[in-house]
RNA sequence: GGGCGAUUAGCUCAGUUGGUUAGAGCACCUGCCUUACAAGCAGGGGGUCGUAGGUUCGAGUCCUACAUCGCCCACCA
């Protein structure tokens, strides 16, 4: 016999051991449809989060869902060895340990970050674990393991072979900190409080000045011309003459360009080349020379003459004290600009020349907005407006940093002799070659995840069943990262889309809705919440609790509601088990239902169409809403409390094949707890895992039971009018018609009713009794009692009735009366309107007396 | 500057192709320890759906404008 309350410690204890051993995370039953997901490869990095559990929790219904329903589902597990991360995480720890990471040898920092990478990827498969998440481990992959790195070798190569890959020398976005290169989708601007420097340019002659505004004075350095829109009058005429550098003194260009805005700053701006994007483009109409101003790690080099070695912001100070004893300071205006952030180190990001690789996206790119178009080949996102994200990604492209600075990642497949590049699989068979130090951006593996993880490049057996992926589900900030990489890669070398549907999330916040982060200290740990309310809780509220595409606020309080609602579908279940003994299998004999057994049979077998719907089109939070009413509305509200009165053979097998399929449809949101419970039925499968998920029965789609609905009402009616006249449990309950008899123990038991009391009007004399009529579904009830008090109260309450009746009615014939609604609108719609009209005139009719 | 989302009960959120009296959880009020469950049961109160127009027989839902909040992208000398 199950526990009086639902204990999640002990239902979740070994259950995952024990799915995992019997293989039923395993796929590769050739027998059945394939269906496959890759999970999104979560950084070996740290701890799971709780986004990262809303994610998978996601995925698992899905898996659990098709694998029930006789799919071969397959959910792919993976890291992501995240390159930039990853070695932050490493070199601090070696730091702490009075280590310099730098003066280590590659290879021995090597060993250390793979031994930081095994310890993490333990943590996160014992968190899949207790999030009871069945993966497939025996085609676990890791972003850096031979096979995806062979991949990841064999699309560089393609593609530098293919002109699509490229190296140059170029602005980058340089981190400091890391001392890399990065992407732009790495750098993330955050407004901080600045200030425009306004600086005096001579003229050659000293004649007058030209005033510059600049927020990073220090590059001024790298200044070799300054520029001013050819169009602009107060300048045009400068065009041409030459202005002293300041604190440098040589003399650089005026120049004219369109870069420079007339309606912007002072309309004059310093060119830097090798130290701004924009810069750099004006500097190659010019032919400008780059001067590169600062080392790797942001001090200043030896083209900043006395402040070679400064720090770059100590030596933005140190200059401006300087140039304001030469007088070349005009003023400082504070504002607010946005800076650019690593989004890893944090570091302000330096725009710096550098020689790297890049790919060239705009083919890559216009590949995936023609495969847009193609309804039966594109990506289908989910809420469908996250293709806007992607396409405008696409549009706005421009080419790709991919070289990284870093240790821990694929080496970049490119060897140099001299000025010679070689770019292939293996090192060349001749002495002398060096193969290129950097490596690759973590997001150029990972957008090979949907087909290598599944053996490509090689035409494998996998790789030909599983994919394209059936779905894909990430947050709709990993877009540009993640999903529109993987989407451009998976035309170019597979020509399919990766996945076909790409459900997205979106982020989750904490209850006042702020983002979880470690400086607030707003994080939840999912470990915590489950140790608190168990896996199933947590799933069900991170599954149910939103729409698609929307945020999701964090509430505990939420988390506890849905514990409750779980411990009611225990309680319900331990009532069942408890009547339930003695039946061996769930086939019944429709022509021996009850209709209160045809009522909640009717409910379920909608139930499962409903859910089955919602579930194909990933609405978690409708399918959940679905099921929460009908176990605790319908089914333990109603239909246990009708069971409890005449208990009987065919409603035990009622009851039993209720709860076996709802068991069955929460199995994919709350695996525990269904396993559980699903064992003890008499009748079951090995597991609920290997059992099959409802189908509906049209045998039990009954349309004669709106008699029960009409019962319901009354009950719901006269608890209420019990409740508010303070009617003793003495009443009489006095019918006219005939029609209640078959439900007269229901209503006796459900209204506690004596029996002597249910009679017939004519019956006895009870004029000395007060009465209240109770009006429903066209017929009326009679309740008779010694009700001496509250006339006057009674009396108010009858005319607010009457009166709210008088204009529901008012509203209704009006409506009825109008040629246009009766014409147009449909005509159930119109029926219920005609139906509900006649309802509430027999209630104002008995009202009035 | 471009795009997207949100605005519905005290709080957190749902609301399917428009169908006319807008739902849930939590909180609140009343009455109950009824033999599955008091973390429960039986009832109840509470919203002019951000504002202003429009389309329609009918608008929370569609259109236009505006407001507030948030996010993304671009720019930022």
């Amino acid at each position: 016999m199950l526990e009086k309350k639902y204990n999640h410690k002990i239902v979740e204890e070994n259950k995952y051991q024990n799915w995992k051993e019997k293989g039923y995370f395993t796929s590769g039953d050739l027998s059945k449809m394939p269906f496959a997901i890759v999970i999104p490869p979560p950084n070996v990095t740290g701890k799971l989060h709780l986004g990262h559990a809303w994610d998978t929790t996601l995925q698992d219904i899905i898996i659990r869902y098709k694998r029930m329903d006789g799919y071969d589902a397959l959910w792919l597990p993976g890291m992501d060895h995240a390159g930039i991360a990853t070695q932050a995480k490493v070199d601090k720890k070696l730091k702490e340990m009075g280590v310099n990471p730098r003066e280590m040898d590659r290879d021995e920092w090597l060993k250390h970050a793979w031994s930081w990478k095994e310890e993490y990827a333990e943590n996160i498969h014992e968190q899949w674990a207790k999030m009871g998440l069945s993966l497939d481990y025996t085609k676990e992959r890791f972003t850096l393991d031979e096979g995806l790195s062979k991949a990841v070798r064999h699309v560089f190569v393609t593609l530098y072979e293919k002109g699509f890959i490229y190296r140059g020398v170029r602005i980058i976005n340089w981190d400091p900190e890391a001392m890399t290169a990065l992407s732009n989708e790495e750098v993330i601007y955050k407004d901080e409080p600045g200030a425009f420097y306004h600086l005096k340019y001579y003229l050659e002659d000293k004649s007058t000045y030209l005033e510059v505004a600049t927020t990073r004075p220090e590059t001024l350095f790298g200044d070799t011309a300054i520029a001013v829109n050819p169009k602009d009058d107060r300048y045009k005429d400068f065009i041409g003459k030459k202005v002293i550098l300041p604190i440098v003194n040589k003399l650089i260009p005026i120049i004219g360009d369109i870069h420079a805005d007339p309606e912007f700053g002072t309309g004059v701006v310093k060119i830097t080349p090798a130290h701004d994007p924009n810069d750099f483009e004006v500097g190659n109409r010019h032919n400008l020379e780059r001067i590169v101003v600062m080392n790797p790690d942001a001090t200043m080099n030896e083209n900043a003459g006395k402040y070679a070695g400064m720090d770059r912001f100590k030596c933005r100070k140190a200059l401006l004290e300087d140039l304001k004893k030469e007088n070349l300071l005009i003023k400082v205006e504070e504002i607010v600009h946005s800076t650019p952030h690593s989004e890893r180190t944090d570091a302000i990001v330096e725009p710096y020349l550098s020689k790297q690789w890049f790919v060239k996206m705009r083919p890559l790119a216009d590949r995936v907005l023609e495969n847009q178009k193609n309804k039966d080949t594109k990506v289908n996102f989910v809420p469908d407006r996250f293709e806007k994200t992607m396409n405008h990604w696409m549009e706005i492209t421009y080419d790709w940093c991919i070289s990284r600075q870093l240790w821990w990642g694929h080496q970049i497949p490119a060897w140099y002799k001299g000025n010679e590049v070689y770019v292939g699989y293996e090192a060349p068979k001749e002495e002398g070659w060096v193969q290129d130090p950097d490596v690759l951006d973590t997001w150029f593996s990972s957008a090979l995840w949907p087909f290598s993880t599944l053996g490509w490049p090689e035409e494998t057996a996998l790789l030909k069943r599983y994919y394209p992926n059936n779905v894909l589900v990430t947050g709709y900030d990993i877009i540009p990262f993640w999903v529109n990489r993987m989407t451009f890669q998976g035309l170019e070398f597979t020509d399919k889309r990766p996945f076909k549907d790409c459900l997205i999330h979106g982020l989750i916040r904490d209850k006042i809705g702020r983002k979880m982060s470690k400086s607030l200290g707003n994080g939840v740990d999912p470990m915590d919440v489950i140790e608190k309310y168990g896996c199933d809780a947590l799933r069900f509220f991170l599954a149910t609790s939103s729409a698609p595409g929307m945020d999701l606020r964090y509430d505990e309080e939420r988390v506890a509601s849905t514990w409750n609602f779980i411990n009611k579908l225990w309680n319900a279940s331990r009532f069942v088990l408890m009547n339930i003994e003695n039946i061996k299998d769930t086939n019944i004999d429709a022509s021996t239902l009850s209709i209160c057994d045809k009522w909640i049979l009717n409910k379920y077998e909608h139930l499962i169409e409903k859910v089955r719907h919602h579930m194909d089109t990933y609405e978690f939070h409708v399918v959940g809403t679905e099921i929460y009413n009908f176990i605790w509305n319908d089914f333990c509200d109603w239909y246990i409390e009708l069971s409890k009165i005449d208990m009987n053979e065919v409603s035990k097998k009622v009851l039993l094949t209720v709860l076996d399929g709802i068991l069955k449809l929460l199995h994919p949101f709350m695996p525990y707890v269904t396993e559980e419970i699903y064992l003890m039925l008499p009748v079951h499968e090995e597991s609920i895992m290997t059992a099959t998920y409802p189908v509906v029965n049209k045998n039990y789609f009954f349309d004669n039971t709106n008699m029960i609905e009409e019962m319901i009402e009354l009950i719901t009616k006269v608890r209420r009018i019990k409740l508010e006249n303070k009617i003793p449990n003495d009443f009489y309950f006095v019918y006219e018609d005939e029609s209640l008899l078959p439900v007269k123990n229901i209503l006796e038991r459900l209204l506690k009713i004596e029996e002597k009391h249910f009679i017939k009007i004519k019956n006895i004399d009870i004029s000395n009794l007060k009465e209240v009529p109770v009006a429903y579904f066209g017929h009326t009830i009679y309740l008779y009692y010694d009700g001496s008090v509250n006339e006057a109260e009674e009396q108010m309450k009858k005319e607010k009735e009457i009166e709210r009746l008088k204009k529901s009615i008012e509203r209704r014939k009006k409506l009825l009366a109008n040629p246009g609604y009766t014409s147009k609108a449909p005509a159930n719609i119109v029926d219920k309107e005609r139906q509900d009209l006649e309802k509430e005139e027999h209630e104002l009719a008995l009202l009035n007396g």
